[in-house]
DNA sequence: TTGTATGCGTTATCAC
DNA sequence: GTGATAACGCATACAA
């Protein structure tokens, strides 16, 4: 920078002035700087500058596998709608273990990020003070505590879950399997997805039965293997709630393996929406849980927070809009 | 740093060589150092630590778009890995355009990165000169120059391509469709992945019809409707080999909506071996291209390079062990 | 409109 | 083993 101001004949000072856009530099001086800028190919050193601003520019956005479509889509927003505002974003896959996401919140600590997007799967209220950080967080997913005591963005896992069971019923399946709920853990997606399932069942007189409920993780991987547990049990179904799209087309898949027809013999419905559902073979009905709206909320929380425009002691919830997207796989077009 | 000093009754030094497990520090005192940073509960200051060192600890990573599952799943590889190296990986989405491809290459002049992975699609010589920046690059993609001047990760385009049709024709195939070569651009993947496929014809003794190779992007929307465009034109076909597993997910679509069976009417080959391709319905043969070495090596040449371990003019070239595996798109099991 | 002085938090160097 | 000092490159505050 210094060899900047020599070249141009000006102090640093003005250096940065004009590099920043600040204050008032006479348009001939200006050009000079910004000759001299280009001609010995001079770039602002991000480092310092963090050093002297206080602030880096990053943000950090933990989730637990960028590679599954869910959260490789919210990434894709995330960066893309970031980058607008002038962030860069720094990923951290935290494995979905409770350990990485606490360290993703320490990581935070080292001053690295000027806030931190946290998708949360495993954290639950016994952590909620360390979320209660110097730095601005918003955390992505399920309710912690009772209290707000962090900004937060959700979806309505409840209410989807109960519409897309609802949406079997009304198809005609009166023995409808749900996929997913998590062995007996915290209240996350799974659970909360859970409840609208029984939920459905409930309004529409069905009883809720345990052999019908499949606990297991979120990959294709499990979701296959769940379905070939309930075939392997011998329990009759008509239709299959998966509490994720990948779950879904896993499920798909083993339904297939055992020469079942969909949705001819079996309806299959997911959550999520991920781009591929259109694709699957049929075409996988979805939860859309408002990806877009969701992302837009906590950027906008994000950013307010980073600026100091919100109260540390006020604490914001966004739930996002969900839509049912009706496809080939419960008799949609 | 210095409240810790003088809380510990040492100096700032001191509590950098403990932080940094430098030097000789006796036990006492570094217990003492240690003591004060948990209870002042200080972490250090990378922007302060950069200014100092030069380097950041991040790595950049330029991909066309991080929801493109065989993006998605390179990312997290190289999050994974990148992060056992100490480093943190910032992701920048360049949506396969020229001017955005630049772009990464210009951010990581800003010094925000150490190093910079380049996934490059539309990149081709003229902008040769331009990644012989000052900065460590690796490019992950097809070649850019006759000459080596940048370390280079590839993949086996036209060896997988010839592969997966010789498959197809080996399995009964004599009218082969290839879907994705781009249209009429420079030597990117797909026009590798062309050259593959007419090679494989070349040696089967089969004729290479225009009519049978579509361009097309690489989405999955883009394979459904290179199907339909097929179909429309009436050109019988027995096989088809998409250029990436997305655009075979969508081929897939495209051919049970028109009633076509697969492999009993049409067999289907894919190429990148995404997750995804062993849950499709039915099951996706396709090209895997060996990720995680590319990815170990990408990281290595990245690394060597920004220790300055490697000659500035010496550039190396790394192609990933190919392998098709076969499912059942093509009759496998 | 432009320049000067100062300090952000760290670490390398060298002296003790 | 430990400490004092300077410097990394920039931007704020204020002076000119």
């Amino acid at each position: 920078m210094s060899e900047v101001a020599k070249a141009a004949g000006v102090s640093v000072m003005t250096v940065s002035n004009v590099v920043n856009g600040h204050r008032y530099v006479s348009e001939a001086t200006r050009d000079r700087v910004l000759d001299a800028i280009d001609r010995l190919g001079y770039r602002v050193n991000v480092a310092a500058r963090s050093l002297r601003s206080g602030s880096t520019g990053v943000i950090g956005l933990a989730v637990p596998d960028i590679e599954k479509p869910y959260f490789g889509q919210l990434a894709a927003l995330i960066i893309d709608r970031a980058g607008a505002l002038g962030y860069q974003v720094v990923v951290e896959q935290t494995g979905a273990t409770r350990e990485n996401e606490l360290g993703a919140l320490a990581h935070s600590r080292l001053r690295r990020y000027d806030g931190l997007i946290l998708s949360t799967v495993r954290l639950g209220d016994e952590d909620a003070d360390q979320l209660r950080s110097d730095l601005p967080v918003v955390v992505l997913g399920e309710r912690l505590t009772g209290q707000g005591s962090v900004d937060r963005v959700a979806m309505a896992n409840v209410e989807g879950a109960r519409e897309a069971t609802h949406h079997l019923i009304e198809r005609g399946c009166r023995r409808v399997a749900a996929l997913g709920a998590e062995p007996g853990s915290r209240p996350g997606a799974g659970a909360l997805r859970a409840a609208g399932y029984r939920q459905a069942l409930d309004e529409a007189g069905l009883p809720w039965r345990a052999e019908l409920q499949v606990r297991c993780g979120f990959s294709m991987a499990d979701g296959a293997a769940a379905v070939r547990v309930l075939l392997a049990s011998g329990t009759p179904f008509d239709g299959v709630v998966c509490f994720t799209d990948t779950i879904a087309i896993g499920a798909l898949r083993a339904l297939a393996d055992h020469g079942l027809t969909v949705p001819e013999d079996v309806l299959v419905a997911g959550f999520d929406d991920v781009e591929q559902a259109a694709y699957t073979v049929p075409s996988l009905t979805s939860v859309a849980p408002g990806h877009a709206e969701m992302v837009d909320a906590a950027l906008r929380m994000l950013t307010e927070r980073i600026a100091g425009h919100r109260d540390a002691d006020a604490h914001e919830e966004f739930t996002g809009p969900h839509r049912l997207v009706v496809r080939q796989s419960t008799g949609g077009p």
